[in-house]
DNA sequence: TTATTAACATGATGACCGTCATAGAAGTGC
DNA sequence: GCACTTCTATGACGGTCATCATGTTAATAA
């Protein structure tokens, strides 16, 4: 990937705007792209922070698991989208790891290099803000939707947010539904099974498909921030 | 509050760490106390920002209801936390609401004049990114909490966490207890009487009293952040 | 082809806990 | 003191969904 490549992926990217052309040409010279095949790691939990990592193509999947071992999708980034706003600047180990759920290019920017732009620049520190206030929000309405919604309302909310994001072909298993919706496989599988009984999706091995996404809208407008 | 009063509270605020002397000062200059009897409204829920706060003395409760009519607690600030951190950035209306749970002194900032502080000086941003990221692991924390954890477990945790923050003996309702546990009042009672009769805790009317402390620590090392 | 793995599918079981109901106790205000 | 509200308390009931189990299908590799 060029220069002039990656410099047009900062100038779209997630939290970079409201920045000189000049400003933007600085990140896309000091970044460079790694690849990555699906299933591959970009990042595993409990590492030292060392990049700051921004999807340039393909689909990355950053969750956490918890000492029981359930998982929880946390975000699904495609391109323009940042992985860890956090981490360059705190350094420390975060509990996520992100793995490419599909060939995948991923910008990389050293922490020090991205913290010293960052700090001659606020206005980016400003933005993350904003969207770390997004995630905040995002996961305080999952506790709630854990709380008072049943695995099948979650679900049409899950399908309805992937429906917005990539249209009617989801390419996603009941195991990355289930992360999605905080239960388990089998229960994904059974709603599934009913929806599908029900004429809303077809289903086959690793894809959905949104027949009457009508019926997702009946949740409630409001989608989730993944 | 007289100014140096208000210096002092922001040269130990969480948030304002690692600035230089003068720097501190002009928060003080900028930034005037507000009262609030017990029970009353800091800032409410969906309008749009229009301070930064800090609390100064008592203790305020940020909290965030759902339409279905369920609040969850989503932070208790003592003297030197803030309420806000992103509101000042978004300008937007934000979920959330905050109200004094015993009689309190809350510092305010004027929105432009806390954003134009931050810009000129971008640590204060870097800061709040890294307690956001708290605050987003947290929840992400509670997610998974309430996929694998029984009631009596999260309430445990949060026994724990409030144990920790404020001590063996804690003003809190049962009604209190369960927006941080994410269950009913009518839960909440059930597992605080067996805790009673297990000799854990005593209970009055609005207080716990934690007798057993060594009995928190089972549910694991880890308490919330809240 | 055959072997192996990952994903899909579905039944049976039971405990957890939310919901509704009722009632007493402890504060608060007039 | 009395009315009123808030918090505490406890019982009964039943649905949801996690868990365990077993089996099938599809994809991949040797």
């Amino acid at each position: 990937m060029d220069l002039e490549s990656r410099i047009d992926l900062f100038r779209n990217a997630i939290g970079f705007e409201g920045l000189e052309d000049f400003q933007i040409r600085e990140m896309g010279e000091i970044s460079f792209v790694r690849r990555f095949l699906k299933g591959q790691i970009v990042f595993n939990e409990n590492v030292a922070c060392q990049h700051f990592h921004l999807v340039a193509q393909g689909l990355v999947k950053v969750s956490l698991v918890s000492y029981g071992g359930n998982r929880i999708t946390y975000l699904l980034a495609g391109p323009g989208e940042p992985l860890n706003l956090v981490g360059p600047f705190s350094g420390a180990p975060r509990p996520f790891c992100a793995e490419a759920l599909e060939p995948a290019l991923v910008a990389h920017v050293k922490r020090d290099d991205f913290t010293s732009f960052c700090h001659r620049h606020p206005k980016v520190m400003h933005n993350i803000i904003i969207i770390l206030g997004h995630a905040v929000d995002s996961a305080n309405s999952r506790i709630l939707d854990m709380i008072e919604m049943r695995v099948e309302q979650r679900l049409l909310k899950v399908l309805l947010t992937l429906y917005r994001k990539f249209g009617g072909t989801l390419d996603f298993t009941s195991i990355e539904l289930a992360e999605m919706a905080g239960t388990t496989t089998e229960s994904t599988l059974r709603v599934m099974a009913h929806f599908r009984q029900s004429g809303i999706v077809h289903t086959k091995r690793g894809q959905i498909k949104i027949l009457k996404a009508g019926c997702l809208e009946h949740v409630g407008t409001e989608s989730m921030w993944i």
